[in-house]
DNA sequence: TACAGTTACGGACCGCGTAAGCATA
DNA sequence: TATGCTTACGCGGTCCGTAACTGTA
């Protein structure tokens, strides 16, 4: 068995079972792929793939298992190389995030125009999605960090670093009834439309729940995947948004009436990801900083070495985060 | 990066960083080794060893990470060969099982008997230690099962699946004043100098906490590894003997009289762990079963996935437990 | 006939073993 | 001087790319 032939199995695996396209990712030719696949497959004595005549059509129950550890196997690999990476040449490398549009949008930026400048030669890439597509994400292991707020089920193989705490805010367009009430209640609140994250209405602790709680049934008019869609319709008068603290900016929304809605809505806390299986690079420490400075070295290694995420959450438990 | 490079790394350092003897035992020459070593070294840009001269003499930090990197690898690749090995003869391979001595010499033989008929082409191999020696052989990787009884803390990579559970016993000999009493108290226990595992004095609910919770001093005259040296001191008059219930044999041990003590010594549970990392192959199944019976195929697995040993305890918390 | 995978073959490279060289205790 | 690692070199095997072949839609 060889690493390569690993390599060659991990691509045809995930290039549709197309050995054509898998060597051409590859950079090789299309009989090498043929031929290493054939003999990993001789010298394991049964086949991985089911084949209708020539062309491979299905993954065997036994070959799906080598396929998983093969995947492990060169994740080791890579873990390899960026030890050797970060020795060699720290400051140099790849940094793959996957976030929600509200981090992305409002928070990132600076942590992100911070990081460029001190790490010009690390190509960042940064992928956007709903929760469940980071989480997909990060199973494929095709991002070296997720960021996003709640939902920890999703994120077995990683550990999760809480970051900061946020609350909500309600916003209104200047002149809408709402706007003079420092203080409005869930019932003030309840009595016109509303327009917010789809993400909000699912799970416990959502919005759905909080109302009902109080014996209220909100009228939702529109549910956006992010804050800005949300601020459009607000400013058209379609209802009263709720939306991230952070989603509120003093001089572009200024035409808005952002109202502090801590005391109606519970605190969320936004976390950052890693893989338990990973290694980390020096940038990334540092990165990870940048986004919440209570996160240095030593307490990201003592997380990441810890077995389930019950025991990160105890270890972060006594520490105070910030609020943005 | 080659596989073969990385086994000849971790046998050098499982050698004592000694090279000649990793070629050894690799069965190759040792230029061979060193030249792949100097390569690896070259490819990943830094020392793995640090070298006084031209002898090894310690492992650098990176380099230790690296190794632990290529153990989890060659781990894998091991897997992967149980997988292809099991679909090739199923009923052929290795079991090696490191267990306690009360385990060895009075559970495990009945078992190992029937699994030897059964699958009469696989090379047993029985390892007998403390547990900490049992954890270390876990750790190393140089086992497959561990059998033991308490002490889940040091397993942290093994899932740990209850098999059974007992009760210690008095061993006194016939004569004994004790020997006429059918449930003696713990004061009346403590009257006489007391002869028993070494193990049964450390930790918490040990034999010692017991005695001074009732507010007695036990007088110990001798702590064993096993239940034969108790015994044989039993017979010698030196003491009571505590031992675990499936220590005493109504025939062999005729001379003795053993007590129940259920009601003065809490219940024991003796698990039966295996990596979470690991490739069961299916004759390592049957032998589970063929201690416990509960232990079939589907419930194996569903506790083989689960990412904490809480997990497995919540999920065998409504199995009820053979008492032996 | 287009497409996908296999077989065949020559060349480059690689890893091994033998043998000699070199540094340290 | 013994031990242990490195260097040198030739052989055999391996892997790749090109090209021709085969089976399927």
């Amino acid at each position: 068995m060889k690493l390569q032939q690993l390599r060659y199995l991990a691509a045809v695996a995930q290039n549709g079972l197309n050995i054509t396209a898998a060597a051409e990712k590859l950079h090789t030719s299309q009989p090498a792929v043929s031929k290493q696949l054939k003999l990993l497959e001789d010298e394991l004595g049964f086949n991985i793939f089911v084949r209708s005549g020539r062309t491979l059509t299905k993954i065997t129950p036994a070959g799906q298992k080598v396929i998983e550890r093969a995947l492990h196997i060169l994740r080791e690999v890579y873990n390899i190389k960026n030890i050797s990476a970060d020795l060699k040449d720290e400051d140099r490398g790849s940094l793959s995030i996957g976030t929600t549009h509200t981090q992305a949008r409002y928070v990132l930026p600076t942590v992100i125009q911070q990081f460029r400048a001190k790490y010009p030669n690390v190509d960042l890439h940064l992928h956007q999605g709903t929760s469940e597509q980071i989480a997909e994400m990060a199973a494929l292991d095709h991002i070296d960090f997720a960021i996003a707020t709640g939902s920890h089920e999703q994120f077995r193989k990683y550990v999760l670093l809480p970051c900061y705490q946020w609350y909500r805010r309600i916003v209104v367009p200047a002149g809408h009834p709402l706007a003079l009430i420092k203080k409005p209640t869930l019932k003030q609140v309840a009595q016109y439309p509303i327009v917010t994250y789809v993400f909000s209405f699912t799970g416990p602790s959502s919005l759905q729940q909080i109302f009902s709680k109080a014996g209220l049934s909100p009228n939702v008019a529109l549910t956006a995947r992010d804050a800005d869609v949300i601020k459009t319709y607000v400013r058209l008068g379609f209802g009263v948004g709720i939306v991230a603290d952070v989603a509120v900016d003093p001089k572009e929304d200024r035409d808005l009436v952002a109202i502090d809605a801590s005391h109606l809505f519970p605190i969320h806390t936004t976390w950052i990801g890693f893989s338990r299986d990973g290694v980390l690079r020096r940038y990334m420490y540092d990165f990870m900083q940048l986004l919440a400075p209570h996160l240095n070295k030593r307490l990201i290694d003592r997380a990441g070495n810890m077995q389930s995420q019950e025991e990160v959450d105890a270890l972060f438990a006594e520490i105070e985060l910030p609020i943005r």
